[in-house]
DNA sequence: ATGGCATTTAAAAAATGA
């Protein structure tokens, strides 16, 4: 961002001389995705990751509790505004921005089918950035009905993100997409071949998405490290490090060529009643 | 290869997750 910068001068015979600079100021914007795992049960490590991690937006996944159980006076408390989409027992999902302004809303759940009740999308757009939220289906057991509507719910992601593209706004997609790009994204990739969350027909529509212009944030900055967003709760799977990267940004071109920086804060997995994800985010510069 | 754990709902045990 561009600033004039007025400087002052005072001579010896105290009249003052001005002069004008023009300076750049870098702001970035942290946006951070974080499936808590029950929203009310994670409260406590929530409000502690949002003191320390300081995003100014925080996606939120499986929120486990209905609209009225929504803890609003906690996170208005931690300096946070929100919107959510909550369901009773499952899924639902929120956007957390910090500060003053307010965020609107720009979308609720994806069209292409009235029978689907589940809430697993919502979008925002906050500081000139459209962000979407998501919670995409698990599809386990694979084959199965479960799993065709993971394939049906990625085929409307699709649908929708393609809308997205051609507005040409900064956009991102963001949250817990369960599925897992590559065999570098697994501990043990042979054990995850028949799962919904690495079988061909995940993979290729989640290449279709990607091929719409997306970018996978995590793996531009980082082609070939290892990195985790998912430890299961068995068998010390944080302490052996035995994870899986399931929880994505994707960013059109115009948010991509904005991209400084991006991680996860996997030491929040190694907290007490902790969710079995760890909080990842990107840093976008303007 | 399997079972291991955690949450919600609701009142014991089932469903869900990945």
């Amino acid at each position: 961002m561009l600033f004039l910068l007025k400087i002052q001068f005072f001579g010896k015979h105290l009249q003052h001389v001005s002069c004008y600079a023009y300076v750049f100021k870098d702001i970035f914007m942290k946006i951070a995705t974080y499936n808590v795992n029950g929203i009310n049960a994670r409260l406590p490590v929530l409000l502690k990751w949002l003191e320390e991690s300081r995003p100014d937006v925080a996606c939120l996944q499986e929120l486990k509790a209905p609209d009225e159980k929504f803890p609003l006076e906690a996170i208005t408390d931690a300096g946070y505004q929100a919107l959510w989409h909550g369901q009773k027992s499952w899924n639902g999902v929120a956007i957390l921005t910090r500060g003053d302004k307010t965020a609107l809303e720009t979308g609720r759940g994806l069209a292409g089918d009235p029978e689907d009740v589940q809430s697993r999308y919502l979008e925002a757009e906050f500081n000139g950035i459209t962000i979407g939220c998501l919670y995409l289906p698990n599809g386990n057991p694979a084959p199965g009905p479960k799993f065709d509507y993971k394939l049906s719910w990625m085929q409307r992601l699709e649908q929708h993100a393609k809308t997205l593209i051609s507005a040409r706004k900064p956009t991102l997609l963001c949250g817990d997409f369960n599925v897992i790009p590559t065999a570098l994204d697994a501990y043990k990739a042979e054990r995850w071949v028949d799962d919904a969350l690495f079988r061909p027909e995940t993979h290729e529509a989640f290449e279709r998405l990607l091929d719409q212009g997306w970018t996978d944030a995590l793996r531009k900055l980082n082609p070939d490290t290892v990195i985790y967003t998912y430890w299961d709760y068995f068998r010390q799977a944080y302490r052996r490090n035995a994870g899986l990267r399931i929880d994505h940004f994707l960013l059109n071109k115009d948010l991509e060529k904005r991209l400084t920086a991006a991680g996860v804060d996997d030491y929040v997995r190694g907290w007490e009643k902790t969710s079995d994800h760890a909080p990842v985010w990107v840093e976008i510069q303007g």
